[in-house]
DNA sequence: CTTGCAGTTGACCATACGGTCAGGAAATGA
DNA sequence: TCATTTCCTGACCGTATGGTCAACTGCAAG
């Protein structure tokens, strides 16, 4: 979102803006650049993806991707990069939580919103897990591994705190992960068993609300 | 590698058994086919295997699989159409069941069974949906369907015997897909985080223990 | 204005891919 | 044995893809 302090008539003063006019164009190419690559690849993969659709998508000669992004895997790359952060972000809500009810309950809320506002991101993230993590292994051995111990730690403290069941926390993470994702991995597959129509503001909030139900009744913190 | 499985010795006598040497010939390549073709197009999607690649996994020269399959998409079908049917098997599990802890209990374990002995199958059905089920698309709309409808009334009866908590059947569905076919389909970010090893026998039963577990307790069958 | 550099792009190239085909080898039936 | 069908496969082809490049445009500093 570019900053429009005075938004006078004429651009020739808007165009001077503090980033800079050569940086702005950097920026706003890359961002549209990586948007329509995190589309084109969630949809056909990363062998099936080509770099005209993603031009075609983008909206720009093909010729100018290789500008700003030397090669396919490099741009690959950026995209799960992109991903990852959010996903991370995400996480935060486990953090700093009384109980497994704020705790889960908030880790839940925010892995099924990004489910519905970035289901491309996911889609490519599970693509790319599914086919050994070839670009992530090391993400998967360091950052994600850290968080993981982190968790589990902090769910065992729960159930040493009587505020939950004892229940094997790995596999609780996993539940989560595997039951959120799915309301995008799977969104294709879910809104043909909705009569082909997308999940409704409603169906969403219900679905957020069976999955929570479902899972802190499972281990015993309602 | 040419086949030599029977040398000269027994190959006179043994050419002449029941099904026909042609029809076993066929047969048998068909098989290898599959099964390559299976590995490949998990480990790299459709668009990113190659005819060539499937080829030399199944030990076969390139044109060979075009003489039992004539286009590579011909091929893909055939392998995804397996898998439903190995899929669809498992959902014998839920019929006439008396209550959900044989019904939901017994479709669990062959689903986790599954995702253990049919992982490939597994991760080429996930690349399918998530690419908009271009193949496949119908028999999510009829099978698929019909068949969720079916189990989702039969969930419904139950609850309405008071047999378990009134959870929304469908998003219970989801769960006990998503959690089943995320240990075949993140298998390896599984084993990553497992020191980068396989799950054990143990493991995978703990894994079984842990699902069946939070699912039943989540829905109030225990 | 001039110079220089970031950004842009059509045309081009080498490669790899899906698919074809002709002709030979092996099995089958009479 | 011979004729016919099935099976096998190296060589080949048109196309599409990732990537390159040289020429061009336009912004911005001196």
């Amino acid at each position: 979102m570019p900053q429009n302090d005075d938004q006078m008539t004429a651009d020739a003063q808007i165009s001077r803006i503090k980033p800079g006019r050569r940086t702005e164009i950097r920026r706003e190419n890359e961002r549209v650049i990586l948007d329509a690559a995190e589309k084109v690849f969630a949809e056909a993969g990363f062998g099936g993806a080509t770099m005209q659709l993603i031009a075609d998508m983008a909206g720009l000669p093909k010729a100018n991707l290789h500008y700003y992004f030397a090669t396919k895997e490099d741009l690959y790359r950026k995209v799960v990069q992109q991903i990852f952060e959010i996903w991370l972000d995400a996480a935060m809500q486990f953090d700093d939580a009384p109980g497994p009810v704020e705790g889960l309950g908030g880790y839940i809320d925010a892995k099924m919103d990004i489910s519905r506002t970035h289901p491309y991101g996911s889609k490519v993230w599970a693509s790319e897990v599914m086919h050994g993590a070839p670009v992530i292994q090391d993400y998967l051995e360091t950052t994600l591994r850290d968080w993981t111990d982190g968790r589990i730690a902090a769910i065992q403290r729960w159930i040493d705190q009587g505020k939950m069941r004892p229940v094997d926390p790995r596999h609780l993470l996993y539940m989560l992960w595997a039951t959120t994702q799915h309301y995008a991995d799977f969104g294709h597959q879910i809104q043909t068993l909705n009569d082909g129509k997308p999940l409704t503001d409603r169906q969403w909030a219900a679905a957020k609300a069976s999955v929570k139900d479902l899972v802190l009744r499972g281990i015993g913190a309602i």
